[in-house]
DNA sequence: ATGATAAAATACCACCTGGTACGAAAATAT
DNA sequence: ATATTTTCGTACCAGGTGGTATTTTATCAT
């Protein structure tokens, strides 16, 4: 029983349609797995999922954080977010972590509690990185930190959904860049 | 067999809780109606979603519509539908429409349709309005009229999207108003 | 009152879901 | 080579889904 590969090809189910479209069933047959061998690695659905979080989380969102160093400048960073979320054709079909946020009350416990710590971590490191360019003199603005984090996490959420739902990468960049104007250095 | 109350059950039952998630079963039981009644009225779980959509569109879609009157100046227009998607009580569990759209894979083809239409007919709505701001001089950006249209509606749906999650009022409150900031009255 | 007709609900269908009891097979120990 | 333990998968479970065949109920001429 190959539980790197499974929570591989779960992942990848996932990410292509909807964590809560996909049955287990589905995710046994792809993988070439029996059903009583994916419970005995990870207890239920719930906690297949969360697994998969966890590894989405560092296998993907990991290149999401990565741009925001403390040393790079904001439009420069904003840059980079906007063509991550809406253009970048790895997140052709949307994000798998924004999906699984959207239709939270579908969700187990532990899957919740793993959107819950990765929200709340995409938020500190927004603020995070904020603070970072209000010292370096890069953004001046007097609006406080966290209330700017959240606005980009749900912005790059919304670009991602509608990416998952197969807008016009072309608008869906309009939107974003829209959105994310607020937000300008200098 | 009512057919009219039928339909509110079932729509009320969608904007509480997800059209994907209550059951055609469901409905049957809270509107007191045997499950061939309902199908003999709506002909399918497909034709029940479109004609609960429709009455949503005329019933409440029609409120926020009414906001967009040509002679309403902007800042007032945007002011009342950050009102209305972010703290109205009315919209505390989200949108019937903005829920139908996210789950715009798990509809039947008469009720993506009708999504379709509505989504349509929203963006029409809004450029006609953008446009008759223009002229009036109270909208002086160079940008597409259709795009900023585009851009409303999106912003809007997030926001009821974020009611529906439970998100706090106070705080999509926040977010929209940031976001619409980027379209100023004059 | 009775027989024909229209309307409505009970009871069912096949299918799919998450989850598991239990027997078979394989690997290890003796 | 045999006994023991551990791994694994077939075959099943109860429950719920959208949808319908069939029987019951009610209406209405006569």
């Amino acid at each position: 029983m190959d539980a790197d590969k499974t929570a591989d090809v779960a992942m990848r189910a996932y990410w292509a349609s909807d964590p809560t479209d996909v049955s287990i069933n589905a995710i046994c047959e792809r993988a070439g797995v029996s059903k009583p061998a994916l419970y005995r690695e990870f207890g239920s659905e719930d906690g297949l999922m969360r697994a998969v979080l966890d590894r989405y989380a560092v296998q993907v969102l990991s290149e999401l954080f990565e741009i925001l160093q403390p040393q790079t400048p904001l439009d420069q960073a904003l840059t980079a977010l906007i063509h991550f979320a809406s253009v970048d054709p790895k997140m052709e079909t949307g994000c798998v972590f924004f999906k699984m946020r959207a239709g939270k009350h579908r969700l187990g416990p532990k899957t919740r509690e793993g959107v819950n710590a990765v929200d709340a971590g995409a938020v500190a490191a927004f603020t995070a990185y904020l603070n970072a360019r209000r010292e370096a003199g890069d953004w001046t603005s007097t609006q406080a930190l966290e209330t700017v984090a959240r606005y980009l996490v749900e912005q790059i959420g919304l670009a991602l959904m509608q990416r998952a739902g197969g807008q016009d990468p072309a608008q869906i960049k309009d939107t974003l860049t829209m959105s994310f104007s607020v937000v300008h250095g200098q």
